[in-house]
RNA sequence: UGCCUGAUGGUGUAAUGGCAGCACAGGUGACUUUGACUCACCUAGUCAUGGUUCGAAUCCAUGUCGGGCAGCCA
């Protein structure tokens, strides 16, 4: 016997391969608990295609009560900065609040890792900071250096590591091609306590950047790149931004990556297909070291491609540095300071990155599917406003002036129980001039000679007569307002066509309003030879709008929607009380333009 | 030309040998004090060829096309 369940249905878990293979994990007991992470370098700012990454990391870790650490993959200094860290954790705490929060690992601030012996083996052991504990931060692969040092040495104790004194030209002739194979270093059957001896010194700093290199020995004949015996510590002479002078060597992604994955408890280690010809090494790596812990294992999928849009950190930082956008975090960045900035709420990035999947497949994502979540959310959550873009006036002539007619508006008709506020229609008031048409198409609802069209909440108005000056121009409309379609007036019921949206002249606040258009004019700028030559000659508009009087002191993180215009947030950065700046955050859908 | 990886409506994704479904986009209509929302209907797909099977998007073979790999970047 069954019983009712009339409960809302939560959302469908979403399915895809990689959480298939965790389920199967599950099933089969492998793990204790299901630990991923998100391991961002460090060296700019997260964007909309590491949502899809962070979305898919922290929902595993939800779905299955497990835990997602956030790391920063620190291993190059010369490239990442402090600037990129603090965003960083900014970004994923916006992203994740109010949905995946319990689950994120962080450990106790300066901890990190703990040495001790299993079986007989040394192991390294990175913990998250255990709950209720106050100072927090993210784990960061510059904690593990001397742990990874170590296995480092280990690796060359078994003789699984040499020093190489060829220097990067000839190591990379040495490589070979994808076709043919490489050859062996002359400094591979170097003895383990040379090699032992050199990279003491290599880490003591007592050789130029170049000079030599410690690598995996492994088969520089195999039909795999990343095997011909690769690279697993460097010289650089550089600071670290966390680390400060300590080291003259640092590993390499390859070497960090597995091993920090390893050092953390990570079950399930999730990148993106260009690594799909890593994995080997990742495995080589973590065997050849005979850990006594589980290992993780890495799983890769496809990255996101989103239509007129650029999803590259690389690319992005161009855009900056050209000064073609006014920074990281500007609006029409597909950063997520940038989104958020715009008005862009993380619970429809969360539900665009759901929407998506997560396949193996290299496809380029429609724009309207997230421009469609965008729209989805605000239109449940903004309050409605009134706001004209571009204003044209309208004198009321049988309103006398200074009469105040109050009026009745809906903040959210979406809302079970609606709220409403007061809005004050006057002799004078404005609106869109796209909503007025001297000379009008066909099937046109909104204003024109003659013609009459509700002002929402307020009554109908009938235009009488239009006012041009000298040149031609028009001043004015003088309508006449028929109050006996007000809301409890005897012709409420009466029907027209249009309806439109206005403010009074007079009980309204100008504010700067940014109109933002896509970036690029193409579906695909990353295919271009140069994308600045696709940047969108529109995509900003800054005018100066007319809007009802509540919205003088909006405050940034909230989004309204001027009705039938979009949704709009006052500006993080330029708004204050009294002087509103608003971000357009998208439009509503116009079926009547096309 | 070596290795890896992939191919399902316009786009993205599901179907794990058994009715090709969902979302977005597009179209038509209804509703509407937002030309929004909502609702109804419509359009449109298994890369090709062969094989296995009662039955193939799914398994096998061959081909075609796409993506990735030769940083002391990640």
């Amino acid at each position: 016997m069954t019983v009712e369940n009339n409960a809302a249905p939560a959302p469908a878990a979403p399915t895809d391969f990689i959480r298939d293979i965790v389920a199967g994990h599950i099933a089969e007991k492998r793990y204790a608990g299901i630990v991923t992470r998100f391991p961002p370098e460090p060296n700019g700012y997260l964007h909309i295609g590491h949502a899809k990454s962070i979305c898919l990391n922290f929902g595993i870790a939800l779905e299955n009560g497990g835990r997602c650490n956030l790391r920063m993959d620190d291993t190059n200094p010369t490239k990442e900065d402090v600037e990129y860290v603090d965003s960083i954790i900014a970004d994923v705490r916006w992203l994740i609040s109010g949905w995946a929060d319990a689950h994120l690992g962080f450990k106790a601030k300066s901890a990190t890792t703990e040495t001790r012996t299993i079986d007989g083996r040394t192991d390294y052991y990175a913990a998250p900071a255990a709950p209720g504990t106050l100072a927090v931060e993210p784990f960061f692969a510059s904690d593990y250096f001397d742990a990874l040092h170590a296995c480092a040495v280990e690796l060359i104790k078994r003789g699984k590591a040499y020093v190489c004194d060829l220097s990067p030209a000839d190591t990379d002739a040495y490589r070979g091609s994808p076709d043919t194979p490489g050859k062996d270093s002359p400094f591979r059957t170097r003895s383990i306590e040379e090699s032992l001896a050199l990279f003491e010194r290599m880490r003591a700093g007592e050789f130029p950047n170049g000079a030599r290199s410690l690598r995996a020995k492994i088969d520089m004949a195999s039909s795999n790149i990343w095997l011909r015996d690769p690279l697993l510590y460097r010289i650089r002479h550089a600071d670290h931004h966390q680390t400060g002078v300590k080291w003259r060597i640092y590993p390499l992604y390859d070497f960090a990556h597995c091993l920090s994955d390893y050092f953390e408890g990570i079950t399930h280690s999730i990148c993106t297909l260009e690594f799909v010809d890593h994995r080997a090494l990742y495995d080589w790596i973590l065997e050849a070291l005979d850990l006594p812990r589980p290992l993780p294992h890495q799983y890769e999928f496809a990255k996101l491609n989103l239509g007129y849009t650029l999803v590259s950190k690389r690319k992005l930082l161009q855009l900056v540095q050209e000064r073609i956008v006014s920074g990281w975090d500007d609006p029409r960045m597909p950063t997520l300071s940038g989104l958020r900035r715009r008005g862009v709420p993380a619970a429809a990035v969360r539900d665009f990155a759901y929407h998506i999947g997560i396949t193996k497949f290299d496809s380029l994502t429609d724009v309207a599917v997230f421009e469609h979540a965008i729209r989805e959310n605000l239109n449940a959550t903004a309050q409605r406003r009134l706001g004209v873009l571009h204003p044209i006036k309208i004198v009321l002539t049988n309103l006398a002036p200074g009469e105040v007619i109050e009026c009745d508006a809906t903040n959210n008709p979406q809302d079970e129980n609606p709220t409403t506020r007061k809005v004050a229609l006057t002799r004078e008031v404005f609106i869109e001039s796209d909503d007025f048409a001297e000379v009008p198409p066909p099937k046109y609802f909104r204003l024109k000679p003659g013609g009459e069209v509700r002002l929402k909440y307020a009554c109908i108005i009938k235009l009488d007569e239009i006012v041009k000056d000298a040149s031609g121009a028009i001043t004015e409309l003088r309508c006449t307002a028929d109050l006996t379609t007000r809301p409890g007036g005897a012709n409420v019921e009466k029907k027209v066509k249009g309806t439109i949206h206005w403010v009074s002249a007079s009980h309204c606040v100008d504010a700067e309003v940014r109109l933002y258009d896509r970036l690029f004019t193409v579906p695909e700028p990353v295919a271009q030879e140069d994308f600045t030559k696709f940047i969108n000659p529109r995509s900003l508009e800054v005018i100066t709008a007319k809007l009802e009087a509540s919205l003088g002191d909006a405050l940034p993180g909230q989004v309204f929607q001027l009705e039938r215009t979009g949704y709009f947030t006052p500006d993080a950065k330029n708004s204050r009380p009294g002087k509103p700046v608003f971000n357009r955050t998208i439009t509503l859908k116009d079926t009547w333009a096309k």
